[in-house]
RNA sequence: GCCCCUGUAGCACAAUGGAUAGUGCAGGACUCUUCUAAGGUCUUGAUGUGGGUUCGAUUCCUACCGGGGGCACCA
């Protein structure tokens, strides 16, 4: 419909002796401004020789009637706003019932995509900056299956280094800690037992110490057991796990094949990749001791990731912000290292999980752990769950702490710093997750009820389209918007409108009126709950039947 | 010092170069004998500063001011 009327306009300009126009139709942000429409007049005025309102009329009458709009106006300056025929709209509310298929777009059909996120460290915490990787990671990954493509999960872990000596000297002094709590606790002491620390470092790479590849061998799989049980809240299911440990360390091989040719060059016993040849920064890749640094081992993962799923159309690495500069030198040293691989890397940033008061680190403890906010957040749930209908009130006091948690997350542009407000994160109404699935869980309660009382939902295909179903007609567009740009936010804004308009028609209206008009409302809010069950589904967030 | 990101109501966030700059929280006034009040209705309040490009700038360019991040052997 949106490609038909564009070319219509883009005809009609041609004809006022306009060529090569470039016609962009929007969804107006105010439905009584039509369900598309265009400022296309106002580009072309002065082209035309004409103002902007002379030119929409002169437009609109050489467009004509379009088969499926039922009316155009010419609005403020000279918009063209196109409002489409109930047919439109019947068809949405049928599609969103009943196909599977219901806001999905094909621009990213037969590709295969992987996404890496999360990427916590065994040994460490998984703090909320893990959580908001693996909410943005999840999502990126679903809108690009909503899009067509195939999407193969991927995670990338710490599971050598000095972050793992400092946690196994923490176990070894206080063994009743975590092992998140013994790191924290090793970082503490680092300078005061420094050496004892660097002894264990190079006994993990060396496997020389049988006690401490014992406790090595356990603390990487309790830690690994731990992110899993993470990962099942969450709902993220990983398709691949890599390790430094393991393709990180086919790095060096790949750095001293390249210092060979050139690519990198040693200084001060280091091998680097001069990076500031290419206005970016110098970065170490080899130590002096001949050690990789996370440089070198990224250079080991991307060419497994390429070796593992040889098919790969495109590769999407999630990470905070922090990191940019870092990867900007890395997909430099990768275009002469492994082009093909390179050309196909993509990086996205997402901000950083702030407090108020400063960064928070892992290594001075201020961090709270992913697995705490989950359970503050279920406890603070609590309460309203089992007054609920819901047949398991902890499952649903735990969906609803997911949601919140997530939705604050993603409700805003993924670049963004989020300061973490625990007041506020604590908060379950108005522009949360919640509101998103009270809506859904009320447009479910309702077939529920139909069900019991044997009324069936029956589209009337002359009924007015209300804002309701103008709004919901506008998910697969929004999705596919958000797809295009990665931004899960551009989603969210979608539908917090959408659950919006139907709890302000719930409000007015009685669905189950018995009247002959309840069939038709009934197969909207199926179309709804369809509707904000999907697009939850693309955000990663649960959708509970009851609330 | 250099590079990247970012400045929108008291707070937290939206806005695809377009229409009266949206939403939530907080504040004020209403609303449950009616399908779920985690809801709904009404209400107060904002584009850091100076230039520029454009028919039109929160959006693009530029300078300045503020915030965050990065910049060699950590990840």
């Amino acid at each position: 419909m949106k490609a038909t009327i564009a070319e219509a306009l883009r005809r009609a300009l041609e004809r006022v002796g306009v060529s090569d126009a470039v016609v962009e139709l929007e969804h107006p942000a105010e439905l009584k401004n039509g369900d598309y429409a265009t400022g296309t007049a106002l580009r072309y005025a002065k082209a035309a020789g004409t103002n902007p309102r002379a030119l929409a009329e002169k437009l609109v009458a050489e467009v004509g009637p379009i088969e499926g709009v039922e009316k155009v106006e010419i609005a403020g300056p000279g918009f063209i706003n196109f409002f489409l025929a109930k047919a439109a709209f019947a068809k949405a509310i049928d599609r969103a019932r009943e196909s599977e298929a219901w806001g999905k777009n094909a621009s990213l059909d037969g590709k295969k995509v992987m996404v890496e996120y999360t990427d916590p460290n065994p040994f460490k915490e998984f703090h909320i900056g893990h959580l908001m990787s693996n909410a943005i990671g999840e999502s990126v990954a679903r809108l690009i299956e909503m899009s067509g493509a195939r999407v193969v999960r991927a995670n990338w872990q710490g599971d050598v280094g000095q972050h793992v000596a400092k946690a196994i000297w923490g176990k070894m002094q206080q063994p009743e800690l975590s092992w998140g709590a013994a790191y924290t606790y090793g970082s503490e002491h680092y300078e005061a037992h420094k050496e004892a620390i660097d002894t264990i470092n190079k006994q993990v790479y060396d496997h020389t110490d049988p006690a401490i590849n014992e406790l090595y061998e356990r603390g990487r799989r309790e830690s690994l057991e731990h992110f899993e049980a993470i990962y099942k809240i969450l709902g993220t299911k990983f398709d691949f796990y890599f390790f430094e440990g393991i393709e990180g360390m086919e790095g060096p091989k790949i750095v001293r094949e390249f210092l060979e040719k050139g690519v990198f060059a040693e200084s001060d016993g280091a091998v680097i990749f001069p990076g500031e040849k290419y206005g970016l920064h110098t970065r170490v890749f080899l130590t002096s001791k001949g050690l990789p640094t996370y440089e070198a081992k990224e250079l080991g993962l991307n060419r497994a990731k390429f070796e593992k799923v040889p098919d790969l159309n495109e590769s999407i690495i999630v990470t905070a912000s922090e990191q940019s500069d870092y990867f900007k030198v890395v997909l430099k040293a990768m275009e002469f290292v492994m082009p093909k691989v390179a050309e196909k890397t993509t990086h996205v940033a997402h901000g950083m999980m702030r407090f108020a008061e400063g960064k928070m680190s892992s290594r001075k403890g201020n961090v709270i752990t992913g697995e705490s906010l989950i359970e503050d957040l279920t406890e603070a749930a609590q309460a309203r769950a089992r007054e609920s209908r819901a047949a398991d009130p902890e499952g649903l006091a735990q969906s609803i702490a997911v949601a919140a948690i997530k939705y604050q997350i993603l409700k805003q542009g993924a670049g963004k710093d989020i300061i973490f407000d625990r007041e506020r994160a604590l908060s379950l109404e108005g522009d949360s997750g919640p509101y998103l699935q009270y809506a859904h869980a009320r447009a479910a309660g309702v077939m529920e009820r139909a069900r019991s009382e044997g009324i069936e939902a029956k589209l009337d295909p002359n009924a007015e389209a209300t804002d309701l179903v103008r709004t919901l007609h506008r998910f697969p567009d929004a999705l596919a918007y958000a797809a295009e740009k990665l931004e899960p936010h551009l989603l969210v804004n979608h539908l917090i409108e959408l659950a919006s308009a139907f709890n302000s028609w719930y409000a007015q209206v009685h669905i189950l009126d018995g009247s002959s008009e309840a069939p038709h409302k009934l197969a909207i809010v199926d179309a709804v709950r369809a509707t904000l069950e999907k697009g939850l589904w693309t955000l990663g967030i649960p959708a509970p039947q009851q609330m």
